[in-house]
DNA sequence: TATGAATGAGTTTTCATTCAT
DNA sequence: TATGAATGAAAACTCATTCAT
């Protein structure tokens, strides 16, 4: 009497989403390269043998964590992009990035660790064109209407002070007043 | 006629700082972690066996590129921030974080890089109490005298938005419109 | 209306038979150490747990492939060598070499690639002593009615160039031109 | 006091000939894939590290030993088919191969185990067209004189048990009659 | 009987560090 | 002081075999 189709594919795609937290963890908190596979099969208490029946390799681990968490975030981004671009969407905007963070911290460390890598970088660009193009074209449109000297810089400013957000936070989850900071975000950006 | 001891001594001055600079291109090309000695001592152009001549470790390479250069621009910033704290000393002190990231652009991606390893942070705390400190009495009083609501909180919003301005300056020198991003900070927290 | 137990002991047969089937093909494209037991069972259509219900080891199923194969074919030459050593049996043997070859290639592949691990060696030797005598015997009757200056040596000359035959065959089944070769090994040791 | 350069050269050079010939050694005997590099290394007396700072991998040993060989040998075949080509020469060639075949047992064990991996049969069929039109030239040319019914043929049946003499020499050097049966050859493909 | 998840020993490979010269 | 050959511990990865179901 085997295990039903059923029961192996729940196995399977339970076990592949543990390992996925295990190597998560570990990498978010040794950094990509520092860690080991090892490590992250004892952290998820199976043996290393198993992680590459689940996994071709490391790297695709890694690529795995930070393409599908970005996949999930900007799905939800490009959504609200899509809507009418009133003062009230683009609070949300910032307050979904500070929300996506606040419940992902490891993933977005891990994305920021690994954004300077050549690969990792072209992925992206390839990956979230469309969501770009969308931030522009609204943000233009919103800062002219604004009366910015120049919208373009203004947007510059905006993603720039967003990263801020985010690497600070990240640098220090427990003493970093994300939500305030949220709030500041929002005044100067959408106003009152 | 043989070389005196200062001579002997400015060499090998001069030759750890060669070192040092090789060093700090190739880990912050290709990272800490996947960075060889081999690689760092063929750029410092001397053999393997040499660097461990100048230096114990691969991390002791590390501490000392990251503390090294800290150090630097630390000094630089707590002359300025004991000076009386006008507009324009505080407009300087942006200037000069943002020249002396164009001018460091890799110490700066090392640290950036190495920043959330356990050891650095904890160095980096006790290293730098007196400028924290200063910061916040310089910048309190600012942000007070200027009416703001809650100063602590401007203080943490000013150091997040400097922190997002380096971070996409590193991720990408090339089209970061890194000056006009730093006009538009003193815009914003000094005023004109 | 349960099966009875012929029904089942045909069924594992059959089955037994098909992953040496499956095997063989694996192991003669891949070679045996580079050939894995799961690939095999994929190719079997099974699960990698039920091989090991019919095969002990990766290594007894090699023994096996070998092994059945050459007895097979050791059987029919046996049967041609124990009749009368006409030319035309003579030339039947280097036909029935020749159609055995063609029939089996990947066994042949498997068994030269096998060749000189010393374990097969020794089976081999053990087990057909037999019609390695009986080739002798007729081989050299045959050589010596034929006034060749030492049987001995056109014996082996014969064997060699019987070997070289079939393995530029095995080596690129599609452009040597096996059965011109044959004829070639006809006229060359049986004449006309 | 450090080494010179040329005391480098020499120990790198020393070194790298044992390294081939270990691995030699031990890929002939266990066939490459069930040899490891630990026990290449054994086998050479030195490190398992050591392999990689002279090869960049196990696959490179393997087509450096491969390779070598057979272009030095390749070069040797190549030379005597540019001269004019009688018996004499033809005997020449056969002898070479053979004179060859016993000072290289172990190269020709590899490359015969090797021979029907795709890459190697494809680096092998780039590198040796020259010599391989050389040959048909030439034996086209020599059985077309001597009335052959096929030259092609002829040709294909030479080759074919050249290649029975060698693989029968490879499996058991020690019995193989090598010498009278090149003799054989000589007087079958060449005559008296 | 049948499955494929799981193991663990073994393999190739890397690289900071040491050391003979 | 200076070299790079040499080491060895640890990393990534493979795969025959076992085992819970």
């Amino acid at each position: 009497m085997p295990r039903t189709q059923e029961q192996f594919e729940a196995i399977r795609l339970e076990r592949r989403e543990h390992i996925l937290q295990s190597a998560l963890k570990v990498f978010a908190e040794d950094g990509y390269h520092n860690a080991s596979i090892s490590k992250v099969s004892k952290e998820a208490g199976i043996s290393k043998g198993l992680m590459y029946n689940y996994f071709e390799s490391k790297e695709e681990l890694l690529q795995t964590l930070i393409g599908n968490y970005l996949d999930e975030e900007n799905a939800k981004v490009v959504a609200l992009l899509k809507q009418p671009f009133t003062d009230e969407v683009f609070a949300d905007l910032i307050r979904l990035s500070v929300e996506v963070l606040k419940k992902n911290p490891l993933q977005w460390k891990l994305y920021m660790d690994m954004a300077n890598r050549p690969e990792v970088r072209e992925i992206m660009q390839d990956r979230y064109v469309e969501s770009q193009l969308l931030w522009v074209e609204k943000l233009t449109a919103f800062f002219t209407q604004r009366n910015a000297e120049d919208p373009m810089m203004e947007i510059q400013f905006f993603a720039s002070t967003m990263t801020g957000l985010k690497v600070s936070y990240l640098m220090d989850p427990v003493n970093f007043p994300i939500d305030e900071m949220e709030k500041r975000m929002i005044k100067l950006f959408v106003g009152r």
